[in-house]
RNA sequence: GGAGGCGUGGCCGAGUUGGUCAAUGGCAGCAGACUGUAAAUCUGCCGGGUUCGCCCUACGGUGGUUCAAAUCCAUCCGCCUCCA
C-alpha cells in the first residue's frame, strides 16, 4: 500500500469544492452530508477518503471509463485521498450489475494480470503520486467463512431484492446464484474496511454503493457519501460506450483516430462529452450551446474544439494540432493521410484483387461490390462499373493513391 | 424425480403439410447522393468463389430417411418453462 496522499496546507472553501465535485453527477447522496464532511475536513486539515472500486475484468480502457477517473481526479485536485481499489476478490464473484445472466467467475491469475493492465492505463488520468492502490482481497480473504456468514447476517433478502436486475431475473424465472447476492454485501464491506467518506461509481453501481452506506451504519460508522457519474454515450449517440459495441474511443487510440472519431459523434451528444470529458466550466458549455442554437456558431467548430481538448489530454497539444491539420487535409481537402505505408503489388493484378491485397476490402465479393458502387478511386479518379473490376494499373514510377469510401486509403506501387 | 418447449445468417426474428430457401422483415454495417467523416432523408449492397453459366458453405453437433431437408427420424450438446 502506498503512502497517504500529501495534504495541501489549506482546502478550498466548501462551496468551491462542491461546484467541481457535483459537476456531471447523477446521484449525490446526501448532498448536505458531503458539505458537512468537506467542512469538517477543511477545519481539521484532513483529506476525505474516497473509495472507488474497479473490477479488473476488462482491462481495455476507453473514454467512457475516464468519466469516473476524471471525477476521482477532481477529488485529488482538491487534496483528498483517493483509493483505487482493485476488486481482485470480488472479481472472482463477478458483478451481476446490469446483467441478465450470471457472469463468469475469473481465476486468480486472470484477475491479477488484468489488474496490472488496468494500472498501466489509469494514470493517464489519475495523479500517480497521490493515488492509493489497494486490493480488497487484503481484508476479504481474511474474512473467512465465519466472516462471510456474519456479513450476510447484516442484510436481508428483501433489501437485496430491491435491486432491479435481481428482481427482474427473479420474476422472469432466471437463475440468481447465491454468490451473486453476496456481491453487493462484499463490495459494501470494502467501505467498512476502508472507512470511506465517499464512494464513487458509475450510475449503474448506485445499488452497490448504497449497500455500502447501509452496512457502515450497521457498523456504527459515518455512512459514506454515494456519488455516481453517468455512463458515457458512445460514438453512435445511443448506446453506452463499450468496446464490444464498437462505439468506443480507446485510450490508446492514435491521436488522429481520437480526433476523427470525436468529430463523427452526433452534434447533440457533444454537450454531454463537454460536460463529462473536459473541465470547461459549465457556464461556458452553456454559452457554446446557446451560440449554436442561435446560429452564431457552427457546431463543427465546437466539435473540433472538443476533439482538440480530448486529444490534448491523452497525447498533448502538439498531437492535437497535428491531428486537426491532418483531418482537414484528408477529409475537408480531399487529401490522404501522410503516414500511409506503401504496398507493393504484382503487375497485372486486377483491381478487385488489389483491394483485397491492400486490405481495403475483406473479400473479392466485397471488393467487386465496392467497385460497382463507385466507392473506389485511384489518384482521385473514380474507377467504377463492371469493366473497372478487372482493370489493371500499369507500373509507373510514383505510387498510386487508392481510396475506398471516405476513410480507407492505401499507397500502391505496381512492381 | 416427472412433463413439456426451444436452439435460424453480427443481433432480433419469419419460415418447419420436405423442393421455387443463401433463406421474408427489422436493426446494425458498408457504399453512393446531399453535407460538416453530424443528424435526417433518398438509393444500392449486405456468406464465399466465379471463366457471370453457375459452384461451394450455411439454419446447435452427428448420423439417417429421400431424387431432394432449415423443414421428417434417431442421437448428442446447450438453453428454458411447469410440476415434485
Amino acid at each position: 500500500m502506498s503512502e497517504q496522499a500529501p495534504k495541501p496546507s489549506v482546502f478550498l472553501p466548501v462551496e468551491e469544492q462542491m461546484t467541481l465535485l457535483a459537476r456531471g453527477a447523477v446521484d449525490l447522496i446526501e448532498e448536505d452530508q458531503l458539505r458537512q464532511k468537506l467542512q469538517k475536513s477543511r477545519d481539521s486539515g484532513t483529506p476525505l477518503t474516497v473509495k472507488v472500486g474497479f473490477d479488473p475484468s476488462s482491462p481495455d480502457l476507453h473514454l467512457g471509463h475516464t468519466v469516473l477517473l476524471r471525477k476521482m481526479r477532481h477529488f485529488q485536485q482538491l487534496g483528498h485521498r483517493v483509493i483505487f481499489l482493485i476488486g481482485d476478490f470480488t472479481a472472482m464473484i463477478g458483478d451481476p450489475t446490469g446483467k441478465k445472466t450470471t457472469r463468469p467467475q475469473l481465476t486468480k491469475d486472470q484477475v491479477l494480470s488484468n489488474a496490472q493492465t488496468y494500472q498501466d492505463q489509469v494514470f493517464k488520468v489519475l495523479d500517480r503520486e497521490t493515488t492509493v492502490v489497494d486490493f480488497n482481497s487484503r481484508w476479504l480473504s481474511a474474512l473467512g467463512a465465519e466472516g462471510i456468514v456474519r456479513l450476510a447476517g447484516r442484510y436481508t433478502l428483501a433489501r437485496l431484492m430491491e435491486r432491479d436486475d435481481f428482481r427482474t431475473r427473479f420474476a422472469e424465472g432466471q437463475p440468481i446464484h447465491v454468490h451473486e447476492l453476496l456481491y453487493p454485501l462484499v463490495q459494501g464491506y470494502d467501505s467498512v474496511a476502508l472507512e470511506a467518506d465517499v464512494e464513487l461509481g458509475g450510475h449503474d453501481q448506485i445499488f452497490n454503493l448504497l449497500v455500502g452506506r447501509n452496512l457502515m451504519r450497521e457498523e456504527n460508522l459515518a455512512p459514506q457519501i454515494c456519488l455516481t457519474v453517468p455512463l458515457l454515450v458512445g460514438l453512435d449517440g445511443t448506446e453506452k460506450m463499450s468496446k464490444s459495441l464498437g462505439n468506443a474511443i480507446a485510450l490508446d487510440d492514435p491521436p488522429r483516430e481520437v480526433y476523427g472519431k470525436t468529430l463523427s459523434i452526433p452534434d447533440d451528444l457533444m454537450w454531454d462529452w463537454y460536460l463529462l470529458l473536459t473541465d470547461l466550466p459549465e457556464s461556458e458549455i452553456a454559452e457554446r450551446k446557446q451560440a449554436v442554437t442561435a446560429g452564431d456558431a457552427h457546431p463543427k467548430a465546437l466539435k473540433q474544439e472538443l476533439a482538440r481538448r480530448i486529444v490534448t489530454d491523452y497525447h498533448g497539444a502538439e498531437a492535437a494540432t497535428e491531428a486537426e491539420a491532418e483531418f482537414e487535409r484528408v477529409f475537408a481537402g480531399g487529401g490522404a493521410p501522410d503516414d500511409l505505408e506503401q504496398i507493393d503489388i504484382a503487375a497485372a493484378t486486377p483491381l478487385f484483387r488489389l483491394l483485397v491485397e491492400a486490405e481495403l476490402a475483406s473479400s473479392n465479393k466485397e471488393s467487386r461490390r465496392l467497385i460497382e458502387q463507385g466507392a473506389v478511386s485511384v489518384d482521385g479518379e473514380p474507377l467504377r462499373g463492371p469493366e473497372a473490376i478487372q482493370h489493371e494499373l500499369s507500373a509507373r514510377r510514383e505510387p498510386y493513391l487508392l481510396k475506398v469510401g471516405k476513410r480507407r486509403f492505401a499507397r500502391i506501387r505496381i512492381l
